[in-house]
Parts: structure tokens; C-alpha cells; sequence
DNA sequence: TATTGTGAACCGGTTCACAGCG
DNA sequence: CGCTGTGAACCGGTTCACAATA
């Protein structure tokens, strides 16, 4: 029965936990330890343990965790047992690399739209996707009920892209536009910004100074 | 003549910033406040305050910035007055996809070079580049002086990869892959995981209540 | 004995109130 | 008078030491 005021950065380590796992289980391995996590997540084992207390008591006492329960209660925690139904909106280079990943089913993510407001790609195939107008968009979304959306679109009209998600009751935005999105707090955007990135990249080597000590 | 410590919160947010001025210069202003850019990336005025008090003095009391001489310090803040060489490794759809992006010249990012390990892709062009086989890599990085690569592998080659670009020199690496790099103190690492993006925002959805407060 | 689970200490980032100045 | 710059208070996340237990 979890449990408010979870850090966000708790959050993005179970995702690495979650994927460290599915390599263990790949791999063979029946059990593992906080140790084991930590050193292949680069953090601390106390921060294996705490970032998981949150949740509840996944492990025993002197043995460690096994793999396969832990992965189960990781996919849980972050709710990815249930479908996620998702569409593109923006079918640019980005967006039909996109519709082309063949990976998404792995965790019961079905791509099940495409939109461009450019109106030649309308009927275009994208992956197994028939690029449709943007103005399908309200219809569709409803109609197949799509619970969050990749927004590829240029910078300049993600506003207006995500405001006509919103309004078509998607609740969930992976941003790879560098926009700051204004969205209703019920809705959730997780951005993915790799010129943000990028220039985070170039401060980082002009300034090694900073973050973390030298050593030896 | 700065300064240890920096947050790198922000950091991430300076790169906000850098990109509010340049759209306010897009559109003509010519000066704005902490509580404007504040509005516009969704943070607090304070914020934007104490942000750029890490470096230095920017402002004018009682008047505010002016968005091309703030413009300018966050450049060489951030390292984007100089040049950064760039090289591609891995040209899937992905590495393809960044090699055709238009808009690196922006802040004198050139990419130079791609790779990739599948000798059928030698010789094929992407972007205005010809592709490279992997066994060039150590020769060419260090006769172009390649400064950072694009990690666009899959995550089961991530660590060789870095492994070979950290032995030819590369001291920064945007990595795409979802994996944890290993690699000195003295190479720098960003991760771009848009699958770990996913995974968060799932569970951002599945549990309305972490996070933030709701209202009304 | 080994390793988890956790309350408390610590540290660092954010918030704030106000001093400083144009 | 308005908005910036900043030292201090606050808060939350990380670190830690140790209690719990298989």
C-alpha cells in the first residue's frame, strides 16, 4: 500500500535495477545481492536497499534477492504488466525511427497511431502504420483509446501538439522536442532531449573541475 | 575564474535557458527578467537567480538581463564557443537518423566520422558522411581529433565500444544505448535512454499520486 | 555469518528574505 | 522603486551504522 514522496531519481534507478535484472535472468543467475545491483548500476548498495524499501521487503536476510521475484515486483512498481496503448505525433526522421523500433512489445508498449500535419504523409506507411492527418488525431485517440504519445514534432509547434493531446485525453508525453511543455498536472511529461544532452556534454569537458573529485 | 560545485540541476537548466534567449532574441526582445525566463521553463524566479549567481554577475538591479549579453555568457558557459569534432559509432536507424540531423552547425558540433561493425555498411553514405568500418576507429579519431561520439550501438556492444573510444581518446560520450558505461573519471558520459524515459513515465502514470500535490 | 531493511546523521540543493544597486 | 544578487534557513535525498533475521 505505497507511499507518497518518492524521489524521482529513485525512480530512474529501478528502471536500471529492472534492466539489470532482465540481463541477470538472460544470463542464468537465480539470485543476486544489493552488492551485485549497485556495482553494475555505478551507485551505492545502501542506495539499492533504500531505493527499494520504498516499495516493500523484496529480498531474505543472509541470501539476497532472487532475480526473477525482484524483476516481477520491478515491472510491477513501475507499471509496466498492464498495456500501454501509444501513438507518434510528428512523423519526421525521429518519429519513423520510431514507428520502425522493434522493441516496444518487450514490455507491452503497442504502437497503434501516427500523425503528421503535413498533409502529403498522410497514407504513408511508417513500421506496420498508416501515417494519418492530424486532424484524425481527437477521433483516433479516443477511439483507441491511446494512453501517452511520442511528440517528434519541431520545437515550434510542440505546444500546439501537446494541447491537442491533452485535449484528446491522452495522460502521458515522451517529449524528444526541446520545448518546456505547459500541460494540466494530470498529465505527465518526461522529456528526452538529446541536444539538452548534448550541451550538458560540452560543459562537463570544459569543466572538469566540477562534480567529482580527482583521484590518483 | 569559477568555481566547484555546480549542481548539475543546474547545469541541465542553464541549457534551458541558453535555449529561452535564443527564441527571446528570435523574436526580437531585447532584454528580459529572472521572472520571465522563470515562467518559461517552469521554475522558480529564485531559481533562475541563484542558477546563474554559480557564475557570475549577469544582470543589471532594477532592470534586468539583456538577452544577448546573457545569451552570450551561457555559451561560454556551457563550452559552445568553441568547436566540438564529433564522430557517430554504430549506423543503425538511429546513428542514420542523427547523421542526416540538420542543425548540429548551430553550435559548431561537426560531425566527422561514422562507424559501424557490420562491414556491409562500409562505404555507404549517411548525412554527408561515408561509413566507416569499426577496425578504423583508434586511426581516424585521433587524426581528426574527434572530441565526443554518438553511442548508437546496441546495449550488448555499448561497453566495447566505449571501451575502444575511451582507447582513442574520446573524452565525452552521448550514449544511446541502454546500458551502464564503465569508463575513467577523466572521460565524461551522457546518458540518452528514451526506453528508460518510457519506463519512468509508466510509472509517473500508474502512480498519480508521487511527486507533485494535486489541486482543485 | 551474510545480507537485508531502516532510523538517524549528514550533506547538498532549493527556497526564501532581504540587502545591494541601478 | 524594481529587480538582481546572496547569505541563511529549510527540506529532501543520500549516506551510514546497525538492528533484524534467514
Amino acid at each position: 500500500m505505497p507511499n507518497p514522496g518518492v524521489p524521482s531519481a529513485t525512480v530512474g534507478r529501478l528502471v536500471t535495477y529492472l534492466r539489470l535484472l532482465t540481463e541477470l535472468e538472460e544470463e542464468g543467475t537465480r539470485t543476486t545481492s544489493s552488492d551485485e545491483l549497485a556495482t553494475r548500476a555505478h551507485v551505492s548498495a545502501f542506495q539499492v536497499r533504500k531505493d527499494l524499501a520504498y516499495f516493500g521487503r523484496f529480498g531474505t536476510r543472509g541470501a539476497g534477492y532472487t532475480v526473477a521475484t525482484l524483476r516481477r515486483e520491478l515491472r510491477r512498481i513501475l507499471g509496466l504488466t498492464r498495456p500501454w496503448t501509444v501513438a507518434i505525433v510528428g512523423m519526421g526522421r525521429l518519429g519513423q525511427a520510431l514507428a520502425d523500433y522493434p522493441n516496444f512489445d518487450l514490455y507491452d508498449f503497442r504502437l497503434r497511431a501516427a500523425f503528421d500535419a503535413d498533409p502529403a504523409k498522410a497514407g504513408l506507411h511508417a513500421g506496420g502504420l498508416v501515417i494519418e492527418p492530424i486532424e484524425a488525431l481527437a477521433d483516433r485517440v479516443a477511439e483507441l483509446g491511446v494512453d501517452m504519445a511520442f511528440l517528434t514534432v519541431p520545437a515550434s509547434s510542440a505546444q500546439v501538439a501537446a494541447d491537442a493531446l491533452v485535449a484528446a485525453g491522452v495522460r502521458g508525453i515522451l517529449n524528444f522536442a526541446p520545448a518546456v511543455l505547459d500541460v494540466p498536472e494530470t498529465v505527465h511529461v518526461e522529456p528526452i532531449d538529446f541536444l539538452a544532452g548534448l550541451k550538458r556534454l560540452a560543459y562537463q569537458m570544459v569543466r572538469p573541475g566540477d562534480d567529482d573529485a580527482a583521484v590518483g
